[in-house]
DNA sequence: CCGGATCCTAAGGGATACTG
DNA sequence: CAGTATCCCTTAGGATCCGG
C-alpha cells in the first residue's frame, strides 16, 4: 500500500480545478453570473439534456464547496432559488482567462446552441 | 435517444478544462513551466507515485492537445524530452489566476510535498 | 416544484510484468 | 531510458421510478 500523500497534499489550482469540473457546471455558472438569485426551474429550461438528479447533485456539491448559495422558501408551490457567492463570482472572472485563451484554439465550436440560443459560457461581452 | 448536441456543442473554458483535468496534468504543467526542454525520467522522478504508463499517457494526451511537444533523440541510451508550446505556457499562466482564488479558500493544504519538496504548482513566487 | 432512491454503464486511472 | 501490454477497480454521470 502506497503512502496517500498524493491525495492528501493540495493544490490551489487542483482544488478549484475539482470544484468546477462536472459536466455542468460551467453552464450552471453562466446561469447565475448576473450574481442575482436564480430559481431551479429557470436554471432546469436553460440547460437541455441535463436531468433532475444530476442537475440538482451539481448544485449541490457547487453548495458545499462554497461556490453558491441555496435558499428555500416555503411556499406552495415551493420555490428554490440559487445565487453565486464572492467566491463563486470570483472563480467565474478567473475563468475568464482561460476563456481568453480558449478563443484561440482550433476545434473549438463557438456557434450558438441551437436549443437554448446561448454559448455555454459567456461573460460580459 | 437524445440529440448529442450536449456533446458536439463545445466551449472553449470546458475544452481548456478537459485539456487539464488528468490526475497529474498540473504537476507535468509545474515541471515544464521554464520552457525548457526536460527528459522523461526528471518528470517522473518529481512525481511521487504515477506509474510509467499513466505518465505516459497523459503526455500523449497533452501533446495530442497541442500543450506540449515530444522531441526525440535517436542515441542510446534513448532520450526523449518534452517543454511546453506556446499554448500551453499561456493557459499555465492563465491559471495563475485561478491559483490567486485558491489561496484564500480553507482546506487548502498549501504545504510542499514531503517527498519532492514542492508545491503541486509554483510560478514565480 | 424540487427533488431522493436505486440501479447501471463507460472511462479514467492503478498494479504488475515485459521490451526496443 | 523510455516506454507497452494486460488486467482490474473506482467513480462520475445517466435512466427510471417514487415522494413531500
Amino acid at each position: 500500500m502506497e503512502s496517500k500523500n498524493a491525495k492528501e497534499w493540495k493544490c490551489p489550482v487542483e482544488v478549484i480545478l475539482a470544484m468546477v469540473s462536472g459536466k455542468w457546471k460551467i453552464m450552471i455558472f453562466r446561469e447565475l453570473a448576473s450574481g442575482k438569485p436564480v430559481r431551479y426551474n429557470q436554471i432546469s429550461d436553460n440547460i437541455p439534456h441535463v436531468s433532475a438528479k444530476v442537475l440538482t447533485q451539481q448544485l449541490r456539491e457547487m453548495e458545499a464547496d462554497g461556490l453558491l448559495r441555496r435558499e428555500i422558501f416555503q411556499e406552495i408551490p415551493p420555490r428554490v432559488e440559487y445565487s453565486l457567492t464572492e467566491c463563486g463570482l470570483g472563480i467565474l472572472k478567473a475563468m475568464m482567462e482561460l476563456r481568453k485563451w480558449g478563443y484561440g484554439l482550433k476545434d473549438v465550436d463557438m456557434s450558438k446552441c441551437e436549443e437554448c440560443g446561448a454559448y455555454r459560457l459567456y461573460y460580459d461581452e
